[in-house]
This record gives C-alpha cells, sequence and structure tokens, in this order.
DNA sequence: AAGTGGTCTAGACCACTGC
DNA sequence: CAGTGGTCTAGACCACTTC
C-alpha cells in the first residue's frame, strides 16, 4: 500500500472513531508531514483522498475542516449488489428467472459498442435482501462474455465476484442513471407490491479496465429497500442532473 | 485560472470536439508536458481533473483511455434548480407557497447542527420548468439565515444566486439521499399527478464553506422530469448505496 | 527492453485567511 | 504579518504494459 494511502487511512481512522468532531480543524500539511516524516505533496495526496471522499473540505489560507464521519463505499459496492449487502452485514440471495440469447436492439448496440444485430444475452434477475424481494435486473450483457455467464450457478450470490474468479474479468468504470418508475406488472409479481406503485430504478453501463463495455442493466429497486447518497463540493462534482428521458 | 485547469479545458474540448474517440488513447503524460511545456506534475493535475469527470481512465503502465464525452455539469448546478435548468437550456419558474418560522425537530436539529427548540424557517415551494410543474421543495433553512430568505421574492428564480448577491452567502458543501417515494396528497395537487404515483426524492443537506450547515431540503421530483447520472471507477467512488430509511 | 503511469521528494512562489 | 493551502518545477525510482 503507498504511503498516502497509508495516512489518508490513518486520517480517516481518526476521523471516523471521533478524534476530530464535524466542523473542527484538521492538522496542517506542514505539521502531517512532519508527524509523518513525509514529503508535502505526499501528505497532500492523502487529504485529496479524503476529500474525495466528501469526508473534509479545504479553502486556500484555511485549516481543512472534518465535513462528515461516515466511511464511504468501493466503486465494487456500487456495482455489486452483493459485495454491497455483505459490507452492510445483510445476507444476499438471487435467482435468475431467465436466460436468453438474442440480437441486439439498436440502442443496446450504441450503449455496449456492438455492430448492430451482433448477439447478446438477456438475463431476469430477482435479488433478495434477508429474503425480502428487493431488486429486479435486467441485464443485457455482449455476446464475448456471454458463455461465462451462462455458466454460472442461477443462485451464484455475487455475479461480479464470479466473473472475476472464473474468468478474470474486472469491472472498472462505470455510468449510472437513476430515476423513479412506476412497477409494470411483471416488476409487481416479482417484488411483490401493486402495480404503478413506486420503485427506483438504477440504469447502467459498465466496462472493463481497457474501456471496453460488459454490460447494461435495467435495476429496479423496491421503494423504500435502498436509497443512494452522495456527498459533493464546489471542487468536485461526480453527480450530475438530467432532463426527461 | 491555473495552468493545468487550461491544459484539462483543451483536451476536454479535444475529446467532446472528438478529437478522441472513445476508447482511443490520450497522448503520454511526457509528450503532453513538453507541447505545453509545463512540468509532468502539472500534466497529471490536469488529466486527474479529466478522470474525476468520468472522461478518461487511467491503469498503471498503459496509455490513458477516453470513457465518455459528454461534460458533466458543476456543484452549482447539482445544488441550484435554476442554475442547473439554465445550463441545460430550459426555463425555470418557481412559487412560494408558505414560509413560516417555527422551532425545529429534534431530526432537524441534529442535520443542521442547532440547538433543540431553535428557531427555523420552513418553505413549500414549486418549481417549474417551461411552465409544466416538475418539483416541490420543503426546504428548512437554519435560523441565522432565515431574514435573508425571507427578504427574496417569492418568485424569485434562483435562491442560490439571490442567497448570494444579497448575503454572499456560499453553497459549499452537500450531501443528498436519493430514493422513489410514492406521492402524498399535497404532492399530487402541486404537481398534478395521481396520488400514490412515483417521484424521485433527493433529501439534502448543504453547508458552507466554513462547514456551517445552512438548510435540509425533501425535494421531490415528477417521475420522467429528471435523472441523476454518475460515472464512477474503480478508483473514485462518489456514490453510495444505503439500505432502508 | 522501452514506454508509461504511480509514487515520492525538496524546494519555490503565490493567494488567501485569520489574527 | 504569520500561517496555510494552491500551484508549479525538476528530478528520481518503481510497477506495470506492450512489443
Amino acid at each position: 500500500m503507498a504511503r498516502y494511502e497509508q495516512i489518508a487511512g490513518d486520517l480517516r481512522d481518526a476521523i471516523v472513531r471521533g478524534d476530530y468532531a464535524i466542523g473542527a480543524q484538521l492538522p496542517s500539511e506542514a505539521e502531517l508531514a512532519l508527524r509523518y516524516s513525509a514529503a508535502r505533496g505526499t501528505v497532500r495526496q492523502a487529504v485529496a483522498l479524503l476529500a474525495a471522499e466528501g469526508l473534509v473540505g479545504s479553502r486556500q489560507g484555511a485549516r481543512r475542516i472534518v465535513l462528515g464521519s461516515e466511511r464511504s463505499q468501493s466503486f465494487a459496492e456500487l456495482h455489486s449488489f452483493a459485495q454491497w449487502a455483505r459490507s452492510m452485514g445483510y445476507r444476499a440471495s438471487g435467482t435468475v428467472l431467465s436466460s436468453r440469447r438474442r440480437p441486439c436492439s439498436p440502442s443496446e448496440a450504441v450503449r455496449l459498442s456492438l455492430e448492430p444485430g451482433e448477439e447478446v444475452l438477456g438475463v431476469l434477475r430477482l435479488r433478495r435482501l434477508d429474503g425480502e424481494p428487493v431488486l429486479v435486473e435486467r441485464t443485457v450483457y455482449a455476446g464475448w462474455i456471454a458463455p461465462a455467464v451462462e455458466r454460472l450457478d442461477p443462485e451464484c450470490e455475487s455475479v461480479t465476484q464470479e466473473l472475476y474468479e472464473s474468468v478474470g474479468l474486472v469491472f472498472a468504470y462505470g455510468e449510472h442513471l437513476i430515476d423513479a418508475v412506476a412497477a409494470g406488472s411483471e416488476d409487481a409479481r416479482l417484488l411483490e407490491v401493486r402495480r404503478g406503485s413506486p420503485l427506483l430504478r438504477q440504469r447502467r453501463v459498465t466496462t472493463t479496465q481497457e474501456g471496453r463495455p460488459v454490460e447494461c442493466s435495467d435495476d429496479r429497486y423496491r421503494a423504500g429497500s435502498v436509497t443512494f447518497s452522495i456527498r459533493n463540493s464546489t471542487a468536485a462534482n461526480p453527480l450530475v442532473r438530467r432532463a426527461g428521458e
């Protein structure tokens, strides 16, 4: 682990532990550099990490201040339902309800960088949290990864982890669109809610380290089961609002 | 503007313009340093900015690749409905439907770092996009900013901008919780939808540069009117999923 | 083996905050 | 005016990718 990650981890622990209250000042960069016997640049890398996590804020000329004390989770936990659930202490399960190959639609071709009509694998999965159905996933996998997906256990807990272990696939980048929709009849039946009731929808496209698209998905959460959380600042602006459809 | 921001802007323009296709490689740091007559560190700051925007990705040992070509928007545009709408070419309007002072609730006291029972200002606003009602805002302002808020025009287009111009208030940090809820009877009447229909809810707390909480709000968007978008990677993880309520 | 990004150092100057 | 964070430079070594 890099020196700056160690320093960031040390400071993060102190913040989470409450050594620095919310609103309190962090030591100056000079003092931290002295304390950790590191160059100022290294200390700056460390605090930049904490700033990106939304834990601390900064202004030129003034000491850094603590903004929050909750640990944010990793990309993997955003991407993988199972990994997120496990980190939160829930027991996740899931079932593949259908899985079949078909030619891709024009919009899927664009999102997955495929040739029009190239074969894709469509999978419908129901996910449960502590036994309760909370999520319907409609995922479309690019043809080149389809065989590995079809080999998975239909009750497989973490698709992300299994694909890593079986073929070394790593999800590295994701784009996510979040909005609210009314439950369709299939959604309603699977999630055990009334038709037309509110669902939180997350549409995403995920790519490998090389920038090659792997899958796109339409995930629908039962209202009240999951909340997305984000911290931002004038310096960091990860979330964006979009109009209409 | 800083040198690294100029370089980032130059590269961003080239990407948005299509000079580098999605999936294509960026020039190496050494080449960029030469081209811009800057130190390698400065070039790294520039590409780090683009990486945070989700435009490019990187892996040790390999050239950086282009992941997307859409410009992401600023913190102000996430925080301020009016500023976002303007940047997207929409005409935003709004009306204050009610505004009154009252003692804060226990949960508001925690979120706004107030003493229990301290006075706050509750405001109900309806926001329109091109004349269509799309958003109900229920905002609670801390007592110290209440007078400035009460002096605003009830039809004021951008609260954020007006508060900056009138009292120099700058919103610097925000925490946002996003989920889906069913429209209550008041929501339904104001947004002209049926009771129980899906709404996208954004709850937020905003603070000043000094870390002082200014307001917390419960904003509800009519389904289909707005989508939140986020790009992330194994390196950057701004968005977080949370369970239940 | 050459090229590339990731990490780290040491020092410099500037703009801004806070007293 | 002293302290602090923001920017920039110049150089070094390492881990990894690519060929």
